[in-house]
Order: structure tokens, then sequence, then C-alpha cells
DNA sequence: CGCATTTGACCAGCGC
DNA sequence: GCGCTGGTCAAATGCG
């Protein structure tokens, strides 16, 4: 992504709040103020006066860009690491190189993220698997593999990625000795969409699961759907904050769907729609910003002073 | 009692 | 064709 999406006019921030006039009409209702008063020395200062509050609002102005670049140069950084962390990382390979099924060709997706001390998870995906008959059933399937990493003594083969799945089968596999568990979604009962996991061979702290196919339903289960940064509604898996050591933006990979949709998720992290988003909670956490709505309210209420006192 | 999980049996692909 | 292997089925079992 290129700072080209910022220059978009459809992004520009209109963080205009109550009665609060654009600053170009801003400066054109000062203007013509100060030809209301003109010949008034009693409101000479007053118009020096307000020429003042408009020099502090501009300068309030070029430290909010200041404020929003060093965001989007925050942003920039951040989605550059995301890629090419995508692009370099190593593919780890569970199976021997002369299985009869082997998972070959995947593109790598990696996400390097612990939120609370959640599990790190690295994703592999691939637009198809034809390893196996029943999946050569549905060729367009997507196959995704992410590697979780969990407590070594959990032995359940439980990988919370916010759908609901029912388990049927379980196998111990030659090249591994912990056994591999067989999911299906059971959030609709017409979902495709199947999931093996099972303990990494080197490493038993990781889980590798293998999603197969997507979901038809769009929705995760009710009670994850819930809970955690869904509440906001907001379409996107990212959130904006801005703290006193400066802006921050955050990307709640636990949204929008289970872990094999951040590609799917980088994609709309390109969208208008994402950006418009990414927008509106900037401005949002503008508004939030004790420091932010303080100034506001100071220049709204000098506004309003001192239309009361020109009326 | 209903639902999810467990587990052994069964099926089919692949290599020899 | 046979054996090995991964994947799925379905009855049995467990749990709330």
């Amino acid at each position: 992504m290129e700072s080209a999406w910022f220059d978009d006019p459809s992004l520009s921030l209109d963080l205009t709040v109550g009665p609060l006039p654009s600053p170009d009409r801003a400066t054109k209702e000062m203007e013509s103020d100060r030809l209301r008063v003109r010949g008034d020395s009693a409101t000479k200062e007053e118009a020096e006066n307000l020429e003042d509050r408009l020099n502090k609002m501009n300068e309030e102005n070029k430290r909010l860009t200041k404020m929003l670049d060093a965001m989007y140069a925050s942003y920039t950084d951040l989605h550059s690491r995301f890629f090419s962390l995508a692009s370099l990382s190593p593919s780890p390979r569970e199976a021997s190189p002369g299985r009869k099924r082997k998972i070959d060709g995947l593109n790598v997706i990696v996400v390097d993220d612990k939120p609370n001390g959640r599990a790190s998870e690295l994703i592999e995906s691939s637009p198809s698997d034809d390893s196996c008959k029943r999946w050569r059933e549905e060729p367009k399937s997507k196959v995704t593999k992410v590697y979780v990493r969990t407590d070594p003594a959990d032995s359940s083969l439980m990988v919370k990625d916010g759908y609901q799945w029912r388990k049927y089968g379980q196998k111990v596999t030659r090249d591994n000795p912990s056994p591999r568990a067989y999911f299906r979604c059971s959030f609709a009962p017409t979902c495709p969409v199947k999931k093996k996991v099972q303990r990494s061979a080197e490493d038993k702290s990781i889980l590798v699961a293998t999603y197969e196919g997507e979901h038809n339903h769009g929705h995760r289960s009710p009670g994850e759907a819930a809970n955690g940064s869904g509440k906001n509604g907001a379409p996107y898996p990212c959130s904006v904050a801005i703290s006193p050591s400066g802006p921050m933006i955050t990307l709640d990979l636990t949204r929008q769907g289970p872990w094999p949709d951040v590609a799917r998720a980088c994609r709309e992290m390109e969208s208008p729609d994402f950006r418009r988003t990414l927008v509106d909670q900037m401005a949002s956490s503008l508004v939030k910003d004790a420091n932010f709505t303080a100034a506001l309210a100071t220049a709204i209420s000098g506004r309003i002073f001192q239309h009361s006192t020109t009326d």
C-alpha cells in the first residue's frame, strides 16, 4: 500500500464536530467578522484575538496532520514488515519428502502475533490441494496451514479460531507419533470446511492446523462474535488508538473469521472500504483523545463566545 | 435426553 | 494384486 490512498479525496479527514465549521469556512467567517468590525476601534483588539485563534487552530491543524503522518508511517511500516515476513519465512515441513500424501506448493503467510500472550501463529495457504481423493472432489478448495504455539502440556487438539468445529475422527499418522484430529465446521450444516489438527513432530508445543475449503456462512460462532473487539461492529480486524505515547494501529487478528482468512484480511486492507474504516477509527480515536477534545472544546467555546458577543 | 467426542472399522489412493 | 497409509463413517461412550 502506497501513500496514494492518503491523497484519496474520499478519505479526507472530516473531523468536524457539531457546529464547528470547516477551516476554509472558518477563515471566511473570520474574514467577514473582520470586515464587519472594521472601523470599530473597540473591536480591533477582538479581531486580533480572532487572528491569534486562527493561528492557533492552524498550528493545531498542523500538529494533527503530523500525528496523522506518524500514524500512517507506523501503519505503512507495520504493513511492509507483515508482507516482508510473509515472503521471507521458511516453510516448516511436517511431512517427510517421500510421503505418499505430501503437501506441497503451499504459499506461505506468516503472522507473528502475541496479543495478551496468545499463541503466535504461522500460516500457509494454497489455492488447492490434490493430495487426496476426497479433496479432489472440491478442486477449487483452498488449503491453509496454521501453526499455533500452545502449551505442550495441553493434550487437547483444539485450535480456537472463532468457528465451531465438530470432531469426526482421529488418527495416528506414520510420520508423527502425535494423533491427528479431524474436524468439520458445524456452524452451518452445509459448510464444506474441514480442519486437521496435529502436533508438530519437531516441536510438541506447536499445533499444526490444516484448513480445507472456505466457509460459506461468513459468521463466527455466536459466542465468539459477541465478545472481544467485535463489539464495535467494525468490519475489519483493525483498530486505531491514539495514546499519549503516540498513535497506535492494532491489528486484531482474532476478528473476522479464522486465521486462514488473514490473507483475505490483507486484501481487505487494500480496499477503499478498509481505508475508510481506518480513517473513521482514526477520527473516532481523535474524538476520544482527552487532549484533542479539550483543545476542540476550547476552540468551539471560543467561537461560540465570539459569535454571541458580536451578534 | 440430546449432543459432542471417541475409536475401531472401512474405503480408496498410491507405490512396489 | 497387495500392503501401507490417510481420511471418513458410525456405533459406542461420555457429559451437561
